[in-house]
DNA sequence: CATTATAATTGAAATTTTTCAATGTAATTT
DNA sequence: AAATTACATTGAAAAATTTCAATTATAATG
């Protein structure tokens, strides 16, 4: 985990302020006198896949906006049985919902290296007061989480697994931006689907023997959309 | 459906200011002066059991704050197929997410007899520019939804149908006010959990006979809370 | 109250999914 | 490059779930 501070106590967020990303972050509609007001610093850290940014139940003092890479929100049962409830992607905010209470619901973890920039609580909090784009930019996060959940809901937990996996599979390749995806473990599809590994395999080295789905380098994948839509 | 006016052009949203539940709703944190800006009418309806409140993808122009009774929102698939994604209850937001988009993303059924109050976008829009203490009450909101989403997928749609139907019961249980709940037809809970009709049957009547559900008048029921647990 | 319609239950067979154990493959370390 | 480790695949049997068809119970209607 490598950090570097992206403002400080006496730079402010000037950083922020010309990121490469801003129009896709919780940002965007800020104006140079907003980003004076930031006086703590936000950092930019890097984790390597596999890293556990915070895990359920922790006690939070920031959120965190996904400069690159991807994470994936696991939930646990009390049974210690676990689902992944969604995956974040570029400009998506983590641990939005601790933001009221202090406590994250979900533990996140990177799927790939992922930047994120950490920004505390109370950088938020001081924008709500006197910035009330932030709001919007707000709602607008809470607004694409519940869509996703719902289709998390609607679509991967709805129907036969063969359908199910063309669902997550297509998902995945539409949200990508080339024609190419991050392909997850069988056992992550498992655990999105709420399927065993072992049926994810299955499926998944079926719609390969059709050439449906095509293993690329470095975690990534390729499918026929069309023949997955049947 | 019945309408009544509770504000109107003139009147204001007096009645609101009023209102019984006004604690458990939207409107729990303004002012008198908050009010005196209403200048819509916000209507009070009574729904029918099984009354669609709106479509999905309908156009909307307000928001329904449910008053009492039970509203499910539905979700289709492309293939026709669908899904209950939520029960909505007392105090609960009804088309939050038309407001940034000005389209339902589900279908609104009313479980039994519901009476909502349909307020119009713009009575939000207006209280967003003037009211700030809306904001925390809509996030509080989306927030609920969401947690509600993430406990659909992780609760209810992981693991076997027996432990499922019970999760479902359970919640729907411990939700409630007294000691029973509503208790949805065996095609609801199937829509619910992802399941067929007469799987949800199969394990209800299970239930039943083992003395751990009992049904009451009214489509209302009473679960040993201790029993479904294990 | 009798009738009709709707919802719930049940059982047996078919299908789907999981389980379990073994093997194959790819990536990483030594 | 060999060894090790983790991940993916496969097959057969067991278990869970759906399907389909029939029956029973409950609610709604004239």
């Amino acid at each position: 985990m490598k950090t570097t501070q992206i403002g400080n106590a006496w730079k402010g967020a000037e950083r922020c302020e010309n990121c490469a990303i801003r129009h896709l972050v919780l940002f965007s509609d800020l104006q140079k006198s907003d980003f004076d007001q930031i006086h703590q610093p936000i950092d930019d850290i890097s984790y390597k896949p596999g890293s556990i940014v915070y895990g359920q139940s922790d006690h939070m003092e920031f959120v965190y906006t996904i400069r690159s890479g991807l994470v994936k929100l696991v939930q646990y049962l009390p049974d210690g049985n676990l689902r992944i409830v969604r995956i974040l992607g570029q400009g998506e905010l983590l641990g939005i919902e601790s933001l009221n209470t202090q406590v994250a619901e979900h533990k996140a973890i990177t799927l790939d290296p992922v930047q994120l920039c950490r920004i505390p609580h109370s950088v938020i909090t001081l924008l709500q007061q006197n910035s009330p784009g932030i709001h919007n930019a707000l709602i607008a996060r809470w607004q694409k989480m519940l869509n996703m959940a719902d289709l998390w809901i609607t679509q991967l937990s709805t129907g036969k697994i063969r359908t199910r996996v063309s669902r997550l599979l297509l998902l995945l390749s539409k949200n990508s931006l080339d024609d190419t995806f991050y392909m997850p473990t069988r056992e992550d599809i498992g655990n999105i689907l709420g399927i065993t590994t072992e049926s994810a395999s299955k499926v998944t080295a079926e719609f390969k023997r059709n050439g449906w789905l095509k293993l690329l380098e470095n975690n990534h994948a390729q499918v026929d959309e069309n023949k997955l839509e049947i």
